[in-house]
RNA sequence: GGAGAGGUGGCCGAGUGGUUGAAGGCGCCGGUCUCGAAAACCGGUAUACCGCUUGCGGUAUCCAGGGUUCGAAUCCCUGCCUCUCCGCCA
């Protein structure tokens, strides 16, 4: 949600921003349509209570002085009927004027580059060589498979598609990456969380689930609740609707939790084997920061969401999304993006995103800086990482002629063991 | 799931229809005192919105949402949460 204030005072800066990200602007002007009548209302709702509390106090010193107070209190009745109606005439314009604003992206920071489409979307890191192996290199779903370390048939039998059982040592692998992103993070301040894996109503709305994207989470409809289709939303609320003491900036969270996804209308595309499935495991790292370091933080988490990806040795590269791409919420977004060898594409690993003050604001997340008045923090995400693909990517690269894995090296303390198969 | 008790400011805690944004205490900030500190004393100490704008005025907020009333922290209804007992359970 943008700052009202923003909108009112610097209409047109607003304005571009929201043509840049490819929206309308015309709700900019909604919004200050419905706020101009908005703040009318609450003038003569206000004059008017006004009134019944100087007269309410005028009643109460006639009663106790044993006077007739009947003439002043039946005119009151009929003035507190009118503030009745106002009220909701003001509670619903107010409604009105949220949904508008909350449907509103955030607009991109200057350092963001204009596009149209995701080709916009420039290239401005790669780490590490494409691999290259002397056999053809069958993909990850193949491996998997002869190597019996995850079960999709069965999932499906259990659950439905897009549940695999991870079996022997593929629980074992996965359970590893875990444990080693889990350490890195912690080796770079973040204090980790176990995070509920159910959230409700107000926290989906808080980190923007709710109420546009409502159909890509599966819900507890019986008790309002929603599986959570990533760390971020129970991390990122955890500090909802407080006032944070200012030495405990900047917040760095990390947890690792499954996430699911019901990935309605996605069917069809790249979802073969692991590439896109219901039930996943990440690791995110989450910060809360003063809003005049959110762009020095916004390196810090890219830089800590690679390093594990150089430890593994995978290569990768990294996306500076474009306007147009970068979604409803972030000011500024990279892609991490690893190489799939047996696929020869490459594969989202990690989305880290500044949201500025846009998620803090609907989250009511403040601080007070210098022990002044209380101001929004700054907002940041990051896939550290998103277990699937890098399970795809892992066995795909180090892969052998007869079909084995090698476990990479920083990965053995946690798996026991160094090849699969 | 059943029965009961309760939710008041940063914290503790008073307040059961009329200047109560809310006594008192603690904490915190400023001042007096002191060589300095402590103690003591004095003063200050919420948030949001609206209006004029160095500041001031208004409105709202005593878990949340409704209701009764000229007037609600206080009375009524619903929801949420916490505690105690019983049941169930990893």
């Amino acid at each position: 949600m943008l700052d009202l204030k923003l909108i009112r005072e610097h209409t047109d800066l607003v304005r571009e921003g929201v043509r840049k990200k490819g929206e309308d602007p015309a709700s900019v002007d909604e919004v200050l349509r419905l706020d101009e009548h908005r703040r009318a209302l609450i003038q003569e709702t206000e004059g008017l209570k006004s009134r019944k509390n100087t007269v309410s106090q005028t009643v109460a010193r006639m009663k106790s002085k044993g006077e007739d107070a009947q003439a002043v209190i039946d005119e009151m009745r009929s003035v507190a009927d009118r503030i009745k109606v106002l009220d909701e005439e003001l509670k619903s314009e107010e409604g009105r004027l949220r949904s508008v604003l909350l449907a509103i992206p955030n607009i991109p920071h200057e350092s963001v580059p204009a596009g149209k489409s995701p080709a916009d979307n420039q290239v401005i890191a790669s780490w590490g060589e494409p691999p290259v192996i002397d056999f053809p290199p069958k993909p990850h779903w193949e491996l998997l498979e002869k190597l019996r370390i995850i079960d999709f048939p069965r999932g499906t039998k259990v659950t439905g598609a897009g549940f695999p059982f991870f079996v022997g040592k593929g629980a074992r692998l996965e359970r590893a990456l875990i444990n080693f992103f889990l350490d890195e993070a912690a080796a770079n301040g973040y204090m980790e969380l176990i995070p509920p894996l159910l959230v409700n109503e107000a926290s989906a709305m808080g980190t923007g689930q709710l109420p546009d994207k409502e159909d890509q989470m599966y819900s507890v409809d019986r008790d309002r609740l929603f599986l959570i289709p990533t760390a971020e939303v129970p991390v990122t609320n955890f500090y909802r609707d407080e006032i944070l003491p200012e030495n405990l900036l900047p917040v760095n969270f990390c947890a690792f939790t499954p996430c699911f996804r019901r990935e309605a209308g996605s069917y069809g595309k790249d979802v073969r084997g692991l590439n896109r499935v219901h039930q996943f495991d990440k690791v995110e790292l989450v910060k809360l920061v003063r809003p005049e370091h959110s762009y020095e933080e916004l390196e810090t988490l890219r830089r800590d969401a690679e390093q594990p990806l150089q430890k593994l040795g995978l290569y990768y590269h990294v996306l500076l999304m474009c306007s147009a791409d970068l979604g409803f919420t972030p000011a500024k977004k990279y892609d991490i993006e690893v190489w799939s060898l047996g696929q020869q594409k490459w594969l989202e690993v990690s989305s880290v995103s500044n949201f500025e003050a846009f998620q803090a604001r609907r989250m009511n997340i403040r601080y007070r800086p210098g022990g002044g008045k209380p101001e929004v923090v700054h907002t940041l995400n990051g896939s550290a990482l998103a277990l699937p693909r890098i399970m795809a990517a892992v066995l795909e690269q180090y892969q052998t002629p007869e079909g084995k894995v090698i476990v990479p090296k920083v990965l053995h303390p946690y798996t026991g063991f160094e090849v699969i198969g």
